[in-house]
RNA sequence: GUGGUCGUGGCUCAACGGUUACAGCGCUCGGUUGUGGCCCGAGCGAUGUCGGUUCGACUCCGACCGAUCACCCCA
């Protein structure tokens, strides 16, 4: 009879098993408290929205009409599995009225993201963010405290070498004139431009300053800076966003070619980056000002300025770092019955549990070998059962550093183990 | 989605196209031990999948699947 093949986990998905997952608990205890520090709530928003709500953030970008898992449910309704988190966020902020309390409201949420993208080391289709927004105000103090979170957090989870890249990329008001002048600069030499820049020019110019092929380096050195071409707002904003990175003590390059491909982000764009140098997939995290998706969703313009980061990356990070890094004791107790014994072995198990985190051992055969699982599981006590000693509802305690046995009573084992 | 590299037990890895696919870690059982760590012994467990070339394939070829790197995109 032949097996059918065993079933794995779908492409892109992959599962945190104990080892890793310590690290993730991690970034998210350190997540919750910095948060926590900072004033941020945490929201839950579904996984599942709207279709159209992901499109019209994502506008027509082609990453959006390629990446985003969608599909008809049961009830016809075109839904997405969410690649990102703002667009929900966003969407719950007004429906349930956030946008009628007081200003800025600051959320953070944790969970999964969905591209449906190559998997590469640090890219996979099921990945978990951190996300932090403040939505409802347009100062320039919340671009900066967003930062600072972000470094605060990684910080504290002992990633302490960070790049963090700036940029500004105007608004409604400026950009579109700074883009004419863009495409007027590129137009003379698209010829020698890369096939994709060539593409991009007309219809996204900005998009051409990362691009990272060599023919087009050249040509980006002596294209017109988006810094030289701002409004009087945006200056104002750029400005002062530099001065409260200065004055609060954090590091950053400015880098002119850091931008984003969709219209309703403005002004302050970064991204952070391990120190040193990494593969292409080492982005830690990014965000900024997206002063214009709330009208995009449909709602009532509304600035406000978020991050988001991968903890998928984040904690891979922090396994090489902290590789030196013991694994956690599994329990603190192991109850280890010779004989038959399993009813009061469970009994007992129950009685230390109101003590310490307890295991038992009720499958080895030999005696030898539950001490190797006591050894293993990194317990600190481990309490001895005899078929005679039960029948008095006693056991030994033994204490495994100082290799110490003492004759206890089930009842006293609580205290015994304090 | 495009291009490159790679795929041997749970992990790390060995095998000129040729016996029964090497070993360590691991896991199970046992010995030893002052009831446990060390040590000793036995056992478990693998060529990603499908097809092709060949007398013979882990090895060569193709497809698929997966991983990885770059592009793309970003987290």
């Amino acid at each position: 009879m032949p097996h059918s093949e065993p079933i794995k986990a779908v492409r892109g998905m992959r599962d945190i098993l104990p080892d890793e997952r310590r690290f993730w608990r991690a970034a998210e205890n350190a997540a919750r408290e910095v948060t926590g520090r900072f004033g941020y709530e945490e929201i839950v928003t579904p996984i599942v929205e709207p279709a159209e709500l992901i499109e019209r953030a994502g506008d027509d970008s082609d990453a959006f009409v390629k990446e985003v898992y969608r599909f008809v449910d049961r009830g016809d309704r075109r839904v997405a599995l969410r690649p990102e988190a703002t667009a929900g966020v966003v969407r719950a902020y007004f429906e349930h009225g956030l946008d009628k309390g007081p200003q800025p409201s600051r959320l953070y949420l944790l969970g999964p993201m969905f591209r449906y993208d190559r998997p590469q080391k640090g890219r996979y289709r099921q990945f978990f963010q951190l996300d932090v927004e403040a939505i409802g105000s347009a100062s320039p103090a919340l671009d900066v405290e967003v930062i600072e979170l972000a470094r605060d957090w990684l910080h504290r989870i002992g990633l302490r070498d960070l790049r963090l890249e700036l940029n500004t990329i105007g608004d409604s008001k400026c950009r579109p004139a700074y883009l004419e002048l863009l495409k007027e600069y590129f137009r003379p030499v698209k010829e020698k431009l890369s096939r994709d820049s060539q593409q991009r020019l007309e219809r996204n110019p900005l998009r051409l300053l990362d691009s990272k092929a060599v023919e087009d380096a050249p040509h980006k050195m002596g294209a017109p800076r988006i810094t030289d071409h701002l409004c009087d707002d945006c200056a104002r904003h750029w400005e002062l966003v530099q001065r409260l990175l200065n004055s609060a003590n954090i590091a950053y390059e400015l880098n002119p070619y850091l931008v984003r491909g969709l219209d309703y982000y403005t002004r302050t764009v970064f991204e952070l980056f391990p120190g040193g140098r990494g593969g292409q997939q080492d982005a830690l995290g990014g965000g900024g000002r997206y002063d214009g998706l709330a009208e995009a969703e449909g709602w009532a313009s509304t600035p406000a300025v978020g991050f988001a980061s991968g903890l998928d990356r984040v904690t891979e990070l922090l396994a090489t770092t902290d590789k030196g890094a013991a694994t956690q004791p599994v329990a603190e107790v192991v109850v280890l019955p010779d004989g038959d014994l399993q009813l009061e072995a469970a009994e007992v198990a129950r009685i230390c549990r109101k003590a310490r985190s307890t295991v038992v051992d009720y499958d080895s055969a030999r005696f030898t070998s539950k001490w190797r699982l006591a050894e293993k599981a990194g317990a600190r006590w481990v309490v001895l059962m005899r078929p005679g000693e039960a029948a008095r509802r006693v056991a030994r305690l033994r204490e495994v550093a100082s290799r110490t046995d003492t004759e206890v009573r089930w009842e006293e084992l609580p205290a015994r183990l304090a």
